[in-house]
Formats: structure tokens, C-alpha cells, sequence
DNA sequence: GCTTTGACTGGAA
DNA sequence: GTTCCAGCCAAAG
């Protein structure tokens, strides 16, 4: 089965990729997949390609701090997705203290400081 | 090639 | 704690 990839740019396909790479059950925030993607300055543009490319966990992806840019019903629609893979909430935002997803490093332990 | 826009971000009110 | 303003950067028209 092909993955339909409407990127054009390199940019497109970065965040694409990066974007699929955040495991269930997790969360990532815009500026954290763009950086994974390259391009740590193009925040916004993350949010235009989940727009066009689809197939894409749009809601696995989230604001800074947790902080959701999308109208109500979006909200609520992204919020029931994530509860169904067991991401907690904490009031109006994602608990990403817990969920936030690490791109290229591994989520380890604080063994020692 | 220039202008407009955008599912953002971070800081201040 | 939340909401508003201004800045950044690349793609689309």
C-alpha cells in the first residue's frame, strides 16, 4: 500500500514524516515537529500541511504548553480522539507534562542529576 | 518575483 | 489563570 504524499517540498514531506513518527497514545506540539522536521522557525507551516495532507494524527498534534489554536468543535473532536488513546487532560489542555512526545531522543528516566 | 496568508509562539495585559 | 499583539518563515496566488 502507498502512503499518499502530496508533498511537493521537502518541507511538506518533513513534517509529514515527523508528524507519523509520534507513537499512539502520545502528543506532540508544532514547534517540536517542525523542529524534528528541520525547521524549527515554521511552526505554522506544521499546521498547513495536517490541513493538506491527510492521513496525518492531527490531533496527536497540539499547541506550546499544550494550548489548542483551533475553534470549539475541533477541540472537542481532538480531545475525544486522545482519550481514546488513553492521553489524559488536565482541564481545558493536554497534560503534556506526561504525554508530550520526543522526537529523536528517548524519553529516559532522570537516573541522576 | 512580489504580496498575502496561516491548525504558531512567546510575552505582556 | 486566560486573552491579545506582534514577529517569523515558507508556500500559494
Amino acid at each position: 500500500m502507498k502512503l499518499e504524499r502530496p508533498a511537493k517540498t521537502p518541507l511538506v514531506n518533513a513534517i509529514c514524516d515527523a508528524i507519523r513518527k509520534i507513537p499512539r497514545g502520545r502528543v506532540s506540539t508544532y514547534g517540536a515537529i517542525a523542529a524534528a522536521a528541520g525547521y524549527p522557525r515554521c511552526a505554522r507551516h506544521v499546521g498547513r500541511v495536517l490541513q493538506q495532507v491527510d492521513g496525518l494524527p492531527w490531533h496527536r498534534v497540539l499547541g506550546s504548553g499544550g494550548r489548542t489554536a483551533m475553534p470549539g468543535e475541533f477541540a472537542l473532536e481532538q480531545r475525544f480522539l486522545l482519550e481514546s488513546e488513553g492521553v489524559r487532560f488536565r482541564g481545558k489542555r493536554v497534560d503534556m507534562r506526561n504525554f508530550e512526545h520526543r522526537f529523536g531522543k528517548t524519553s529516559r528516566k532522570p537516573s541522576a542529576s
